[in-house]
DNA sequence: ACATACCTGACCAAAATGGTCAAGTTTAGA
DNA sequence: TCTAAACTTGACCATTTTGGTCAGGTATGT
């Protein structure tokens, strides 16, 4: 089990962002240097941010990205499920009536999957956007 | 983010495994069978729980596998360690000076990724194989 | 008009994943 | 003692995922 670099780099930009959109919308450029994540990788990165409403675009000369929504309420489960950053733990089919391995019952471990994705996706909805800002500032070398 | 087939595979095995060897070892190849898992992977995940001493091994005819610790002794991270299944989110070097990206401070997201993998280590330490089977048996369909 | 910056989609190399295959060795039991 | 069951080891491999690059666009402020 890996958290992706799709994962990461989003949340890292996003931090990157909150930080320096108090006035002018951010290029992509400048996190890209200051975080040295590659330009072509973030604009995939926030194309997806964008579709799913956590920043808006503005095109153009001094254009670049804003947040959409109070850091506060950006949570890090929207920043995963916006890049395709999933806790997938159960192969098997919840719905199924035959339960998991086409046998009649659940697979043994079924529940323990179930149960660890509830525990990851817990942690991931209790924190936001904000409280990272605020942990970086304490956190400085 | 997501659990590889090894450590599903290792789990769903030890607990049939546990299920079955009070009286005569376990052959994987039962194992196999009741599990819909393929003999020759079983082989190698077996190989490496043997190293990491959770089972022991009978060879010849009517040989097999044991378990070598009791069930509630064997935490889901013992079996996770032991297929190198690991919970890896921090890629920045833990004990660089530097910090991470080469910069003079921590990426940005450092504490998080530390924080999330103490939360997921926690989940796996608090279970043992014990729990899993007392749980299996509340759940048949 | 032109530079800046977003936008889109094709493409790709390397690594990880999830195995298979082959050729053993060991040991219980007939 | 022979043989079949079962463990042991290591090479090999196809597919998928990852982590990008590249090559074009399009929009817009100045």
């Amino acid at each position: 089990m890996k958290l992706t670099s799709k994962g990461r780099y989003a949340v890292m930009a996003l931090v990157d962002l909150a930080r320096f959109d108090n006035i002018n919308p951010v290029s992509l450029r400048d996190i890209s240097l200051r975080q040295g994540i590659s330009l072509d990788y973030l604009e995939q990165i926030f194309s997806k941010l964008k579709k799913n409403e956590i920043v808006k675009s503005i095109r153009g000369t001094q254009g670049g990205y804003v947040l959409n929504k109070n850091p506060n309420d950006i949570k890090l489960t929207n920043i995963f499920n916006a890049v395709d950053e999933k806790v997938k733990t159960v192969q098997c089919k919840k719905e199924s009536k035959k339960g998991c391995n086409g046998k009649a019952t659940k697979c043994v471990t079924h529940n323990l999957w179930d149960e660890l994705e509830v525990h990851i996706n817990t942690f991931f909805e209790n924190k936001s956007l904000k409280d990272l800002l605020n942990n970086n500032k304490e956190t400085r070398v």
